[in-house]
RNA sequence: GGGCCGUUAGCUCAGCUGGUAGAGCACCGGACUUUUAAUCCGUUGGUCGUGCGUUCGAGCCGCACACGGCCUACCA
């Protein structure tokens, strides 16, 4: 850290941090050097569980030695005695301090403290008149100085632009955000524990790629310089993980960061993260009966019932989750198109016109049903829905269904209007393979940016023979908002992408 | 990328019709030995996001830019 921001605020008596810079030099001039030496023993939490049910008398019989460290959040100084809030990795708990007790050269020390700083306490334990479980402190030595003014004790932290960058801070006065990320470590624990006891293999494939592959999407391009060779975070792990079943893996998965080149929103983020899953001898029906059982019991070990609330709407998941094709569900949702309408692109193009769908330079009926199903259909699905039965087109890496080319056996399912994940049966015919990557390069050529490229070496992967595969990809984050009710990406994410900015930081 | 909104003290926010900026918390000083948004008394603290313009005068009006939020577009 350099000494630059200080000396701005060198000309401002009372400014906080050098107020709080001052104090620090004070307690080095007298040895302090940031000890590292402290051993709590107890957590806030695990105290005010463990002795939730003594009462006052209890404790002064027992008299509870404790040993803590942490964060001092507020203080209500009294004269000779105080209390004041420390808050450790678990939560808080409020410790009392007297200069009778721990001598008044440490009590004055004490009153020096500030806000945020972070203390080691010894005592024991006490109820006070209010019924409050606290530690009658007996010890209290300043382990690190905090040299920064806290946000409000109040109203916290709220600048959401603040929040992203000094997560930190967001961390120490947000206790939901905190909640959140162990909420997310969970959900991972879970889905591993999961895919684990179903003989899956955990497997890292690689995050740069020499050719982007797995998914229609825009790559972010870096360099290696002792190999001189254009690098591609990878859209997708898709690929590898084929390949691995090929190579006899029958059963794989990773759970890892993805990379997309793309817009920023509620829901994305340039990097985020997915479970991807390959089952040989299975096909898309199989998944969407795993992927049903793999939520109902995520959601249950998480929630401890089948019910999440998300947005203010309630979605559950001990029904069956509802399954309809493309066409069923665009039909649904658009009551004055009909059926003979959807492979009719004039009278498509026309409907979607007429709702404000701009579609004038798509060229097929399959794409303009994609897009009024992404215009129409997708942000209501609340509820848990597969739809399936999608265009051969937008699927270059999907098996077609058998005696009807035009389509795939793939699924995507829907929860609270998002995209959670999209599953397929794979397509192992590397000939087929071989003619969908050479219309994605026609595509490429055309001008779409996000078009796959040949990827010659998954064909002759491909040709050594891939046993019937399903495969399937879920969102981790926005599985996450899901379960912690957020509504943007960027509340499950802990560092999320922002613009760099030159005032903080 | 486009549209709308926001940016004022460390934090959370006011700021009228354009007339040199306020509150609460925090901080600093004082009182106070069971408080808990502790209380009471007294202070301190501002390049009003940045730049240009209009005006006798701009936190307020105009333009440009930066950053953020929401919606939209694309994806998962």
């Amino acid at each position: 850290m350099t000494m630059s921001k200080n000396n701005s605020s060198d000309n401002h008596r009372d400014d906080q941090s050098h107020v709080r810079r001052g104090k620090l030099q004070a307690l080095q001039q007298s040895g302090y050097q940031y000890p590292n030496h402290f051993k709590p023993n107890h957590y806030a939490n695990e105290l005010h569980q463990r002795h939730e049910k003594d009462t006052s008398e209890t404790l002064d019989s027992h008299r509870h030695s404790v040993q803590l460290a942490g964060r001092m959040m507020t203080r209500r100084l009294m004269g000779k005695a105080s209390f004041f809030n420390c808050q450790d990795a678990t939560g808080t708990i409020q410790v009392y301090v007297r200069s009778n007790d721990i001598g008044q050269d440490a009590y004055d020390e004490f009153k020096q403290h500030d806000i945020g700083d972070i203390v080691y306490i010894e005592g024991h334990l006490f109820r006070t008149k209010m019924g409050e479980l606290s530690i009658y402190a007996t010890q209290l030595t300043l382990v690190v100085k905090s040299l920064h003014p806290f946000p409000d004790k109040f109203h916290g932290l709220n600048d959401p632009e603040l929040r992203y960058r000094q997560r930190y801070l967001d961390l120490i006065v947000n206790p939901v955000v905190k909640q959140v990320f162990v909420t997310r470590a969970a959900v991972m624990r879970f889905i591993r524990q999961f895919f684990d006891n179903r003989q899956y293999v955990e497997v890292d494939t690689p995050m740069m790629h020499p050719i982007p592959g797995g998914a229609v999407a825009k790559p972010f391009v870096t360099h290696h310089n002792a190999l001189d060779m254009p690098l591609y975070l990878r859209v997708a792990p898709e690929l590898y993980l084929k390949r691995l079943v090929v190579g006899g893996m029958e059963r794989v998965y990773e759970i890892n960061r993805c990379f997309r080149n793309e817009g920023l929103s509620t829901k994305h983020n340039p990097e985020f993260t997915t479970i991807e899953f390959y089952q040989a001898y299975a096909n898309y029906h199989d998944l969407m009966d795993l992927t049903e059982v793999l939520l109902r019991e995520l959601v249950l070990h998480i929630k401890g019932h089948m019910t999440i609330d998300f947005k203010g709407q309630q979605i559950g998941f001990s029904e069956p989750f509802k399954r309809l094709s493309v066409d069923e569900a665009i039909l649904q949702y658009n009551p004055n198109l009909k059926q003979a309408d959807l492979s009719d692109i004039v009278r498509l193009k026309a409907y979607a016109h007429s709702i404000g769908v701009d579609v004038t330079d798509v060229v097929s009926s399959d794409l303009v049903r994609m897009e009024l199903f992404d215009k129409t259909v997708e942000k209501k699905l609340i509820q848990p829905t597969f739809i399936d039965t999608y265009p051969t087109i937008v699927s270059p890496l999907s098996k077609t269904t058998i005696d009807q080319p035009d389509c795939v056996d793939r699924f995507e399912l829907f929860i609270g209007g998002m995209e959670i994940a999209n599953a397929f049966s794979e397509l192992n015919d590397p000939d087929d393979q071989a003619k969908r990557f050479q219309q994605q390069v026609n595509n490429r050529e055309s001008g779409d940016e996000e078009a796959m490229y040949f990827d010659q070496t998954y064909i002759t992967a491909l040709e050594y023979g891939m046993p019937p595969t399903a495969g399937e990809g879920i969102g981790i984050d926005r599985l996450l908002m899901l379960l912690t009710d957020q509504a943007s990406i960027r509340d499950v994410i802990l560092f999320p992408q922002l613009r760099p900015n030159t005032q903080s930081d």
